[in-house]
DNA sequence: AAGTGGTCTAGACCACCAT
DNA sequence: TGGTGGTCTAGACCACTTA
């Protein structure tokens, strides 16, 4: 009766719950009401409750706890670290970067930022650049591009005042929740601007790292173009 | 019965088909009996060999086809363009590689590669070079490394005339199947050598992929450095 | 002790594939 | 038609957390 049919039961109730997550109804961090609870309020037995709550667990949607319950997942540092920030150190251990903004202003989507958010060519953006330092050295620039249109109201107060991670505020303040991304890398010769930035010499070869965001319904909401010196760190992805 | 217990029953009936499956007892490519055989050989419910079956599916070890039974997963062209393969052009859509063969050398570890292939500097390896070209002009330059004493009888021959892939000769050949990798990219100038064979001018940057393969018991089995021309190729990776 | 997720059972029925 | 994997049920019991 709960609405959505059409392919197995245990899809349609995924689909039920991922509206509800998407919509807010559910809220990062917040409990979600027991299986057996969920089970009788759809009707389903608990194998097929808990088969639909399966998907959701692995794409870090919720997170489960033995013993507590099913939590709806927040961005905290440690997973940015784990699962969005792929920069590490050639030698020793992977650690925290130390954020600094270095500028917050209004644009206009250039061609290749129009493409990438599926936007027009022309469209008012923010374009947030912020240096990251690992190990005390500038290490990367993160160059930022936000339709306007879908971050009403964002200041840069809200960015360099943030205490925690931006995907963090932009799941706090807008309820947005980045569930996936797609990089593509290049290697590039190294921009002026970002030369200085990062203490690098005219000329230098940088990588860059174009990064799309896509929320729980799939839209794309960050464009995020990472200038790194891989002098003394690298790209890592482990993949299957 | 069967052995291996300790943590939950379906863990236990996992390790005992990895085991077969690393063992070769079976075979990429065969049928493997049926859950519902599996289930009372096993002694456990159905429901507890699915599980069991679940992960190996997921690392795409075995597959799953409806109606048929499950196979012993293949590296075919497919699989490699798919899961092994990043480098795609800037616009348009993933092709296969054409693929010629540079060199196939005796050589000894050096410090970089004994490092990243788990063993001592100056054991003896081998050293094959690849030319990969897309869309008609040279992009890519495989350097492969391998243990000697883990591929005892290699020759070139197997290289250059091998109608599959290479981890599909690896698997035929050997008996040995990659399942997971590992890739660590910078940002480089280029090599001279390695311009020449991309056509590409001294000084330019270039994308350096260094990756290591794994294979069903974990063992590093393959090192392979990538030298890619990003000016109209990227590096492409789906994260969750 | 009560509530949660994690494991396991012993089936039934469906969808798909080969013959 | 018979065999395969895919879905679904209605429980039971275990491991863990909190009070």
């Amino acid at each position: 009766m709960n609405s959505l049919d059409g392919g197995p039961l245990y899809k349609g109730v995924q689909r039920v719950l991922m509206e509800q997550l998407a919509s807010g109804a559910l809220k990062p961090g917040q409990l979600i009401p027991s299986e057996r609870q969920l089970a009788t309020e759809f009707n389903v037995s608990i194998g097929t409750l808990r088969k639909a709550i399966d998907d959701l667990v692995e794409q870090r949607i919720l997170i489960r706890q033995q013993g507590k319950g099913t939590f709806v997942a927040t961005h905290d540092r440690e997973r940015l670290l784990f699962y969005f920030f792929h920069v590490v150190p050639q030698k020793g251990l992977k650690s925290y970067p130390f954020v600094e903004s270095v500028f917050f202003q209004k644009s206009v989507a250039s061609d290749d930022v129009a493409n990438r958010l599926g936007i027009a060519v022309g469209t008012p953006t923010f374009h947030v650049r912020n240096k990251l330092s690992l190990d005390g050295a500038p290490v990367l620039i993160d160059d930022i591009h936000l339709d306007q249109a879908r971050w009403p109201g964002l200041t840069p107060v809200q960015f360099k005042e943030r205490p925690n991670t931006i995907y963090n505020l932009y799941q706090d303040a807008f309820g947005i929740t980045v569930v996936r991304t797609e990089e593509r890398l290049r290697a590039e010769v190294v921009d002026p601007e970002h030369a200085k930035l990062l203490k690098l010499r005219a000329g230098m070869p940088v990588l860059t790292i174009r990064r799309t965001a896509f929320d729980m319904r799939n839209q794309r909401v960050e464009l995020r173009i990472s200038t790194v010196n891989t002098e003394k760190h690298e790209y890592f992805a482990e993949l299957l």
